[in-house]
RNA sequence: GCUGAUGUAGCUCAGGGGUAGAGUACUCCCUUGGUAAGGGAGAGGUCGUGGGUUCAAAUCCCAUCAUCAGCUCCA
């Protein structure tokens, strides 16, 4: 959490939740608990989060995992006593009296915060029997109203977020009303667990990771098939909404950067390569690249463009490297080299609405496609950040120019403020997984910086030259993040037409393998992904293998099946198969194999 | 990068100052079996890496690398 938002959470008026309040007396309940049993506790901010809430503190010991469990049993002696929480007023002197006398020296830090930089005249607190916190509320009445809560786990947390500051212990608790309400949330984090991308990349063989090459994933084969498959979804795509692809260099003289502003932003998060070697380029410095823009404008300038050329739409499935810190690398979600379904659609002013309508619309069927719920989708509008480039009034422009579409679009939107690319605002999507959990996936940002940075132009029906505006899209996102939030969301079972294996050939015996063999040679034909497990094992363990595999489609055949030209056929995570023809199984794949070109045919 | 935890066989893990363990996967043999584990034998590890302490280190200490959780960051 950003400073200003700690500040936030102390000094703006509240509008919490009914949960969100009991879970907010629950911190407290929790700080007075921790009052208990080490008085000398020095305490730091206790908001809610998105499914809990926390509190930071100074400890004299390191706690350890049990000692959530004496904290609970404290708490739970606090909200049995029934106390009731009461509310008082405070002039600012009265209260920095109050918490220096209770040695609190971060609660006097807020005071003086709220005084100096907001103006506040006065604070409030809530206390609780003995303990006093200092607090705007809102809280329940009494504690006994806290029905079922647990604590979860320990972080370390700087203080005010900031890596100046002393590191507090930080304590993360849930509340929920009722106890079946957070048994069930118990139970999301189990099947977070088991669902875990980086568990399953191993269990399903798709990728795997090596320390010599820190957060860069290696995909074998079976993780290779669905990349290049959602590759190829993409491109499909792209035939569809006339985009051309395109390649480019992957290393460039830093000049690039310079101009481009990357330089000077994001210099240490690059990877640099040797310098030149000719005598006239021992002074080059080289660099690869982080991110595919710059490159494009190349392409664009490559020859004189006219109106009539716009939009220019240019795919780049560019591999990137980013030297991210050690410590936010995770799994295939954040890594240092990756590939995005990016491209840049240099376009008129006029054109920036229909543009983005359209990337919007593969927005819709995308995430459609891959089983998120399209009516969840969370729109943000990123606006500009501290560090930038461009004047304001470009960033006014940008900024009007994404909001119109947005208030057009009919969907709520939120505000990042602050949250915007370096070179232009955004808009953001979010996704919710099955598990209701928030994804940032696909972007759209709009850029009046890089057109002018690198000159790009066109001739407008004017005759005279005109600046062209910049449109980056990823709707996708970065395609290994992607994997890594889809691989969660369908736990691993991949649909018919993206799965590494789609379907697995099982003969019962020997006797049945060119059967088997013979609906191979018809699979191969369909172009289907197909396995024979022609090993000399029984029913129970092939079933059992194929299943945990994960492979959407067993067809079994036996003595019966021969006979009549059919398979027993088991969809995965079925209990039982049903006996189809040899041709209603193919033409059941093929319509599922064609499933992604589906939204693409007019 | 910061704080903390973890690192033992391909995988999942136990153990622990005195010659390295299990399950599973793998190889071979037996089994011709109808929808979630048939039986047997065998092979496989400088206990992440580098130093130190010790008669002796996988075990203790230090450093380092990687991973995980959280913080900060995410063009």
């Amino acid at each position: 959490m950003s400073e200003q938002n700690v500040l936030n959470e102390i000094t703006e008026p509240t509008s919490l939740s009914e949960l969100e309040t009991m879970r907010h007396s629950c911190a407290h309940v929790m700080a007075h608990a921790i009052s208990r049993l080490w008085p000398e506790a020095k305490f730091g901010i206790g908001p809610t989060v998105e499914d809990g809430f926390y509190y930071d503190v100074d400890l004299p010991v390191k706690l350890v995992p049990e000692d959530l469990k004496k904290i609970e049993k404290e708490m739970n002696r606090i909200i049995g006593s029934g106390q009731e929480f009461v509310r008082r007023e405070h002039t600012i002197e009265e209260a920095l009296g109050k918490f220096k006398a209770m040695n609190q020296p971060f609660k006097v830090e807020i005071i003086e915060t709220l005084r100096d930089q907001f103006g506040a005249t006065s604070v409030s607190t809530y206390s609780e029997g003995e303990f006093t916190d200092l607090c705007r509320g809102p809280h329940v009445e009494r504690a006994s109203k806290i029905k079922a809560f647990k604590l979860m786990s320990l972080a370390g947390a700087y203080w005010r977020g900031s890596e100046k500051n002393p590191m507090l212990q930080r304590i993360y608790g849930t509340a929920f009303s009722t106890q079946e309400a957070l048994d069930e949330h118990l139970n999301l984090l189990e099947e977070a667990k088991r669902r875990d991308h980086r568990k399953l990349g191993k269990e399903l063989d798709l990728f795997a990771f090596h320390p010599e090459a820190p957060a860069s994933p290696f995909f074998h084969p079976k993780g290779t098939i669905v990349y290049n498959r959602l590759v190829q979804y993409v491109r499909d795509m792209y035939a569809y909404y006339g985009y051309d692809e395109v390649i480019t260099p992957q290393i460039f003289d830093t000049v690039l950067w310079k101009t481009s502003g990357h330089y000077e932003n994001y210099k240490d998060d690059m990877f640099f390569v040797a310098k030149g070697k000719d005598a006239d380029a021992q002074d080059r410095e080289f660099a690869v690249k982080p991110m595919n823009c710059p490159a494009s404008t190349y392409i664009f300038s490559a020859h004189k463009r006219s109106y009539r050329d716009l939009p220019l739409r240019l795919a780049d499935f560019g591999r990137l490297h980013r030297n991210e810190l050690s410590g936010v690398t995770a799994g295939l979600t954040r890594v240092r080299t990756f590939c995005q379904d990016d491209a840049h659609v240099y376009c008129t002013m006029d054109q920036i609405e229909s543009e983005i309508g359209k990337i919007m619309d593969m927005v819709v069927k995308s995430y459609t496609l891959f089983d998120f719920k399209v009516d969840e989708l969370e729109l943000f509008l990123s606006t500009r950040p501290e560090k930038r480039i461009g004047s304001d009034e470009v960033w006014d422009r940008a900024e009007g120019a994404l909001k119109n579409i947005l208030d057009n679009l009919g969907r709520p939107y939120g505000l990042d403020e602050g949250g915007g690319a370096f070179y232009g605002p955004k808009i953001d999507i979010k996704v919710k997984d099955a598990l209701r959990r928030k994804w940032q996936l696909a972007t759209v940002q709009l850029d009046f910086n890089l057109p002018e940075r690198f000159d790009c132009s066109y001739v407008g029906s004017d005759n005279i030259a005109h600046r062209p505006v910049v449109i980056h899209k990823a709707v996708l996102g970065s395609l290994e993040r992607f994997l890594g939030v889809f691989i969660e969301h369908c736990a691993g079972a991949f649909p018919f037409w993206l799965a590494p294996v789609q379907c697995r050939l099982i003969p019962i015996t020997e006797a049945h393998i060119p059967f088997c063999e013979e609906m191979g040679k018809r699979l191969k034909e369909l172009g289907i992904r197909f396995e024979m497990d022609s090993r000399n094992e029984k029913m129970g363990l092939k079933t059992r293998e194929a299943q945990m595999a994960k492979i959407p489609l067993m067809l079994v055949a036996g003595d019966r099946e021969m006979s009549e030209g059919a398979f027993a056929v088991r969809n995965y995570g079925a209990k039982d198969s049903q006996t189809l023809k040899i041709d209603e199984i193919l033409a059941q794949m093929k319509e599922w194999n064609d499933k992604p070109r589906a939204p693409f045919r007019d």
